[in-house]
DNA sequence: AATGAATGAGACTTCATTCAT
DNA sequence: AATGAATGAAGTCTCATTCAT
């Protein structure tokens, strides 16, 4: 994991702030220089480039993401740690909704080849553990069994993608959580194998 | 529905083929004369500005949409309406990968207020239609009643654009019809009532 | 004297009107031919091109100022032939606002040789009749002989081409004939050759 | 009195160059930035735009103008104060043609809100310490009171705009000085009170 | 650690004009 | 007499980046 100057820390929050609020378009050396009370060039001091910056984004909510996955383990139950991964992230979201750039981030950053690397990593590194988890989740009969694990991921990741997207569409004004809370509750009854 | 000169319709082609390909970023004035083999100045023959490109595009696809949203009213059944919804849109993509736009546009198009608008009318007329058929579902015993219809469209919606994302963060490599087959096959199971 | 077809007078009246209403920056051919109903092409029909109409306009307005100048000989006091002349303007102006481009000229046309060369003729061929009549007034001691010719012309022409200048700049708001009778009042006690 | 970088006042400097010397149309970021051997790109760094540029030449012209009125305050004689305020006037001209800018500002410049605004502010504080100064010459009994100060205003400012307009018509090629003493006189002798 | 000055490349757009029909 | 389609040249402006200080 990477560690970061304060410096670089102020530019990537000031970043992150800029692309959410205002957008990809906005999201312009200038601006950035502009919010942070600094100088353009000033930039090129704690950054290689523009690149870099979004690159260091990726890293820093990947780290966050990563994190994530990893403390889902401590329950043992598989539902239990999809609905710790999703409600947690749903949190992240509230605190700081700079984090919609993680789900944004495949289809608005411009297609320099190490970021696309890099967006692809994050993306598997989600479905390979989702996955995984269902998979286990469906051998030990806690999720249902006739729809397979890929499907099943599409549905969940899906749905609460696409709250999100929403959620921003609409300027963050919903209460996520709440709307969460109900879309979680549908996606295990989804998910539960039905008991007889 | 507006009414395209040849030109025109030409334009919009190229315009759709350049996003798709190559990314908002490479759709330029410059580029998308260049695809065409005329100068730049004779797009502004036919169209007011990129903007207003980028508007028949979105026009263009919401008349295939709006169109498909009323054929569906020939079925009966709230599943096959919603099913006959969703296989056009998943073979339209197929048919044409610059369909795609469609589901980036929320992200993608610049900040203006003409394109703001069309994209929230496009979203707003697809909610509203979709929601409706699984309302009627719900009230006829069709669709489950245990989730309500607001998650029902973000689980159904949201899966399907899930799908089609990875589809082409892909480069459009996996057959994507038998993809949709096997999560529509999941969504049904999702959304029927449990027969007793 | 030239003659014009009745389309190109057309395109000669449409031109004054944007020129005087919109500013010459608001002079297209484009802007030209949407108010005229007719293609851009069409104007290359009836004119050579842009620079020709406005060298037209000035042909135009030309005709006019001379046909005052030769009117004014019927009276036989050179104060007033004069008067005649300024009085007949200040009508035209108001009749026409159009007219203030005869004014404007020398200032915002395009820096074509013909063009200054045509607006230099007419400069010259008003200044020498002014002149000629101050002179004859001068002579047979009706105007005053203790300011020559020439500083008496621009005495009497600027002060009316600023009050033009400023009812344009007030959008022709004032009622410019009142005015122009107050200041004709003032410059025939300038011009006058104090009675004794 | 904003305060200008030295590169700014270059820039303005060159800007009305170009204007009196070339014309507005030659008046483009290109052609400035070529005379002042520095990209086009360079200029937005000391100016936001053009029309910043424009604006910039006027506030530049317009602090002159005002120390001038200023500093005819020094003089008793309300004729003593305008003939120093044309005199000055008719000496900065000589020594910067650049200056005639300020007489052609209301016809040439595009119609921009910031700029007309400007335009109409230094008309108005010419307009009003000129009237302002005759009006008081017309009480103590120094200036003519059978025409009003309107009038007047219109006679000297009207006659030595439109010196100075056929000045630079004449690409300046007559002794400016000598022609406006010959002006000066005849308005003085237009202003004086008759002695009886 | 920062900045002021600069820049090449390229963005979108408008202009007057031409030409085949 | 008119038009639809096109265009080269030029316009203003923004971008990410560099470099000397």
């Amino acid at each position: 994991m990477r560690q970061w100057t304060k410096r670089q820390k102020e530019i990537i929050e000031f970043a992150i702030k800029i692309i959410v609020e205002e957008g990809l378009d906005n999201f312009t050396t200038k601006n950035l220089a502009l919010k942070l009370g600094i100088s353009e060039a000033a930039l090129y001091r704690h950054f290689d480039g523009k690149n870099e910056i979004i690159s260091s984004i990726l890293e820093y909510f990947e780290d966050i993401a990563r994190d994530t996955l990893r403390l889902a383990n401590k329950f043992n139950k598989s539902i239990e740690k999809l609905r710790f991964i999703f409600k947690t992230r749903a949190e992240n979201f509230v605190r700081n909704p700079g984090f919609v750039i993680l789900i944004l981030s495949e289809e608005i950053f411009p297609p320099d080849p190490m970021l696309t690397e890099k967006i692809k990593n994050i993306m598997l590194m989600n479905k390979d553990n989702i996955e995984k988890i269902i998979q286990d989740g469906q051998k030990n009969g806690e999720i249902r069994n006739d729809i397979d694990k890929e499907t099943l991921f599409y549905m969940v990741v899906g749905s609460f993608r696409f709250m999100i997207t929403r959620w921003r569409l609409m300027n963050f004004s919903f209460d996520l959580i709440q709307i969460f809370n109900k879309l979680w509750e549908g996606l295990e009854k989804l998910l539960k194998k039905e008991e007889v």
